[in-house]
DNA sequence: TTCCATTTGTTCGTATGTATA
DNA sequence: TTATACATACGAACAAATGGA
C-alpha cells in the first residue's frame, strides 16, 4: 500500500506530474506489484493532500503511458508487465530473453517418446505434408519464464529417427537448441504459425499464474522445417495474453 | 437435418472415410449449419446403415480436423466456420474475400473527422514516430463480413490533410482502398502489427455475433505506411477468435 | 431479482498563476 | 500596463459501472 510522506510539493513542477513520478517510482521499486489495486481516487486525494481532480489527472497520464489500468466502477490497477513476442522466421527463446534483459528459464515439464498414432493433433499435422512418417516422435513440454513471469507452455513434437534421443539429452540438462545442433539440425525455420485464442484450462492457468479468470491465452501452432524443407518440429505454444503480445513486423 | 440416400458404399475406400466426406460436404453446402447438433451416434448409425463404431470413427476424424465439436453427454455439433487471416505486408480485405470465395462486405458503422487530441490511443500512436502531426484525423469504423459471418470490427485512423476527404467518399459508397487511391495513396504497407487478446465488450459481442460469453477476441493494432515511410493509417481491428485464426507465414 | 455501497466518469463553478500580444 | 488565453488546482454534485448482500 502507498504511504505518502506528505512533503510539500516542489515549486515549478505541476503537482500532478510529481504524483505521476511518485507512483511510477513505487511501481519500479516493486512497492506496487503488477495487478495490485490502488486506493480509490478519493483515498489517494486525501493521502496526497490534493483534490480528486489532481489525482485523476495523474492517473489518466499513468494509464496513457501504460503503467495503470483504470476500470470504471472497480478501481485502478498496476498494469501487468507485458512482453512483446516477435513472430519471426527463426524464432529462438534465447532471443526473447535477450530483448528483455531478464533471467530466462525453460523448465522441462515432461519429455517422452510417443507413438505417432497416439497424437490427438495427428490429422492436422499430416495435412502440412512436410513431416516424415516415423512411427514415433519425441515430445517435450516446457514452461518458459522471463524473470519471475511465466510466459509460455510449449509442447514440442520432434520428427525423425535421430531426434528421439532429444528426450535423453534434455534430462541430462542440455537445451533444446543445443541438442538439436548436436543431432545435426543446425538451422531450422518456421514454415507457418496458426494463432488462435481461448480461455485457459485449470492446469494452464495454474502453470502460467493467470489470476484473472477472464484473461485469455494465445494458442500458436507452429510448423518448423530444415533447409531441405523437411518437417523437424511441430509445436503448440500457449501464451498468456495478459502478459504476452504477439508482434508481426514484415521484412 | 441429415437425409441419407442409403446408397451402397464405394469399394476400395473405407466406409468411415466416405461418411466423413459426406458429412463434410453437407457442412460445406450449408445443409448443416455451424452450431447445429447432429443426430445421436445411434441415429446416425441407422441412417447411414452402418454400425455405431463406424459412425464414431467418422465423427472422431471430423472432430480431429476441426469440423465437429464432440461434447461428452451432449452430442456432436457442427464447428463454427473458421477463417484463416494471413498476416501480410500488404493486407487487403478483398484478398481475404477471394480466398474463401464468399460474398464479402464491409459495412461502414461510423465515419467522422476527429481532433487528434481526442484519440484515446494517441500516446501509443505517437510512440511509433511515423505519423504526421495534423490536428485532425479521419476515423472510419467498419464491420467486415465473409458470407453471413461477421469477422472483423475495424477502426481506421487516417493521417494527412488529403485523407480527411475519405469520410465523404465513404458516405458516397466508395471503398476505402478506392478512395485512398483517388487521393494519391496507391500503395501502403504494414510496418507493424501488435496482437493481443481479451473478452469482448457487449457492443463487440453483439456486432460480431459471438454467442459464447467466454469466446475471446483478437485485438490487432496495425501501423501502415506509404513508400516514403510516412504513416498513413493506424488501425485497431477486432476479430472473433472463435471464427478467425491468424496465420503467420514467413517469406 | 432487487437493492445498496463503492468507485470511476462527467459536468458544473471558482480561483490562481503564467505566457503572450 | 492591460487584456486575453491557457493550464492548473480545488469544490460539489450527479451519472454510470461494478460487485456483493
Amino acid at each position: 500500500m502507498i504511504d505518502v510522506s506528505k512533503a510539500p510539493y516542489a515549486p515549478g513542477i505541476t503537482v500532478w506530474r510529481q504524483i505521476v513520478d511518485d507512483i511510477q517510482q513505487r511501481i519500479d521499486k516493486g512497492e506496487l506489484q503488477p495487478g495490485e489495486k490502488l486506493p480509490s481516487e478519493g483515498a489517494l486525494a486525501s493521502m496526497y493532500g490534493v483534490n480528486r481532480h489532481t489525482i485523476r489527472r495523474a492517473l489518466q497520464e499513468l494509464a496513457a503511458i501504460g503503467r495503470l489500468r483504470i476500470e470504471h466502477g472497480r478501481g485502478s490497477f498496476v498494469a501487468a508487465t507485458v512482453f512483446d513476442y516477435q513472430l519471426e522466421e527463426r524464432p529462438r527463446f534465447s532471443e526473447w530473453v535477450k530483448k528483455y534483459n531478464r533471467p530466462g528459464s525453460s523448465e522441462v515439464l515432461e519429455a517422452a517418446i510417443i507413438p505417432l498414432q497416439d497424437l490427438p493433433e495427428l490429422p492436422r499435422i499430416l495435412r502440412y505434408e512436410v513431416f516424415p512418417n516415423y512411427p514415433n516422435v519425441a515430445m517435450v513440454e516446457t514452461l518458459g519464464k522471463l524473470g519471475e513471469h511465466p510466459v509460455s507452455i510449449a509442447r514440442h513434437l520432434f520428427f525423425g529417427e535421430r531426434l528421439l534421443g532429444l528426450v535423453d539429452d534434455l534430462q541430462k540438462g542440455l537445451g533444446i537448441t543445443a541438442s538439436l545442433k548436436e543431432r545435426g539440425v543446425g538451422d531450422y525455420t518456421r514454415l507457418k504459425s496458426t494463432i488462435s485464442a481461448a480461455l485457459p484450462k485449470a492446469r494452464e492457468r495454474q502453470l502460467l499464474a493467470i489470476d484473472n479468470k477472464s484473461d485469455p491465452i494465445f494458442i500458436c501452432e507452429n510448423v518448423n522445417i530444415n533447409q531441405e524443407g523437411v518437417g523437424i518440429e511441430f509445436s503448440t505454444v500457449i501464451y498468456p495474453a495478459s502478459r504476452v503480445r504477439l508482434v508481426y513486423e514484415p521484412g
